[in-house]
DNA sequence: GAGCGACTATACGAATCTGCTATAATGGAC
DNA sequence: GTCCATTATAGCAGATTCGTATAGTCGCTC
């Protein structure tokens, strides 16, 4: 049974002539009666009693046609899926990503790029980097975004460094200054990211290179909740420049000296192809990712 | 988009290599390296990676096969269902048929006649004979019994007619007698359908040819009414000898002179072509109305 | 690295299918 | 009878299908 022999049939059915089924399907009127005639062969139906050259549809036509109907719909719909697939309005992207991205920046991306693709399934799963970094490994994921170090290296990966940036609170006496180092920040109230995290341990350093005191006075586990801090006058802080910069709108941002590098990655299942879709929206990360 | 093409496809997601999938369809290689390569061109979906002559499902093959197996599914069913069609297993069959008949008679055949057709629909519609009538050319049944005269003929006819047989109640004196005639039942307590009804008048006919008296005690609907009336010692009665045969189990039966006509026919609608199910029916209907 | 095994892709040819034009056949309307 | 609308058949060109033969790729083993 043939697909064409189908279309046929319902266009018969549907119009009642072979002649103008013909017309409907741009084709012969021959071509539809050696269709049908092969359809009627095929199924061993009588679908048509010929009553003086005319066609009448059999009992058996009409049963015969509410399934024949089905499957050409179930056919034309597959083709559609397949049109929608290709030109990126269907899919489904799972995205496993550490919180301070998921907060902001994913989701605004992911919404850009969900705008023309009404068919498209999002989900996003936030876990801190090492969780991240260990789900990408279960395959389940489309890409992940999670921070460096990578502890073990179970994916494809691409590196995004960023040099953080100090930030103050709305007319602070530091902002008259072009760039911040740990000499200006000398007992100065500082809210950071916890001890385990690589920030933490650089600022460390940083602060005894240069022989100030680092008066940790708020440890918080998000980008945003130091940020919040800030702005509410708790002390001063450090962030990313792109990840972190929704949140720091008001606050006073400059550059910092020594360089603390902050790191993340877009990391991708190695077993499995990617989709499409999954690479059209890391080149839309990728350029959100580049600030 | 070719159902052949479908097969293979799902063929190869459920097998994974191409050689395999070969095996199962029963054709070459090659053959299914063409298809495929057909489908990927005609949907523009990369459905496979080549990898190191290897083939691998992309995401997009995934979110493809789901809609391809639905469209194969429906197909197989269309093939499926013509081939109970074809063989009689599945169709519907819509009879309209006077009381005493859709009460045991017709019941019984339809039940023996779907023994083995799981999938037929059976719609009866009980109306009196003048009301099927007009049903039937309505032209939503497939098949009709009603009691004659034909008022109009708007339909194809097959005509029983039957000779009407005297029913006694058990043990009655007149039992006896190998036949019955109006002189042995004068002033005998007759149950006998209504005045509209042919037999009414062909029996007041027959009384009064016969000089008898006779002793109308009940008048009713339909024969199995009156069957029962007798069977309780109410009367003597008529009745036809077939389609009223099971209401008269336990009552004595002899032939009735004169000649009481009794006469029913199969009506088929006549713009329609009658269903190979509908068909069937009749022939089983037909060795019925024999006896 | 050569050989082997498992796999896929391409080339080519035969058979089949598709769908066209031309034409025959049928039946209804006038 | 003639015209008109319809379906069926024949014959042909082109497309499709599917086989065989063959080449290419990769991983494994020795």
């Amino acid at each position: 049974m043939r697909l064409r022999q189908l279309e046929c049939f319902r266009a018969l059915m549907l119009h009642g002539t072979m002649t103008r089924a013909a017309e409907l399907l741009g084709m012969s009127q021959p071509g539809i009666s050696t269709m049908i005639a092969g359809l009627e062969h095929e199924t061993g139906l009588n679908l048509f009693l010929r009553r003086g050259g005319r066609l009448q549809p059999t009992p058996e036509a009409k049963l015969f046609y509410v399934e024949a109907a089905r499957a050409l719909e179930a056919a034309e719909n597959a083709s559609r899926v397949a049109a929608e697939i290709r030109s990126g309005r269907r899919g489904h992207l799972a995205i496993a990503a550490y919180p301070s991205i998921s907060i902001n920046l994913l989701p605004r991306l992911l919404a850009q790029f969900a705008s023309n693709k009404p068919e498209l399934q999002i989900k996003i799963i936030t876990r801190n980097s090492a969780t991240v970094r260990e789900l990408i490994s279960t395959q389940q994921f489309d890409l992940a975004v999670a921070e460096l170090p990578q502890d073990y290296p179970t994916s494809h990966m691409e590196v995004f460094s960023y040099e953080c940036v100090c930030m103050l609170p709305h007319a602070h006496p530091l902002a008259k200054l072009k760039q911040i180092t740990p000499d200006d920040l000398d007992g100065v109230p500082f809210v950071t990211l916890f001890r385990g995290d690589p920030i933490y341990q650089q600022l460390a350093s940083a602060f005894s290179e240069y022989g100030a005191r680092w008066n940790v006075v708020a440890e918080t586990e998000f980008f945003s909740t130091a940020c919040q801090l800030v702005a509410e006058g708790r002390g001063v802080g450090i962030v990313d420049p792109v990840v972190s910069k929704p949140f720091t709108e008001g606050l006073t941002i400059r550059p910092f000296k020594p360089k603390i590098q902050y790191q993340i990655a877009i990391l991708s299942p190695t077993h499995e192809a990617p989709s499409q879709m999954a690479q059209d929206f890391a080149k839309l990360l990728r350029r959100g990712l580049r600030g």
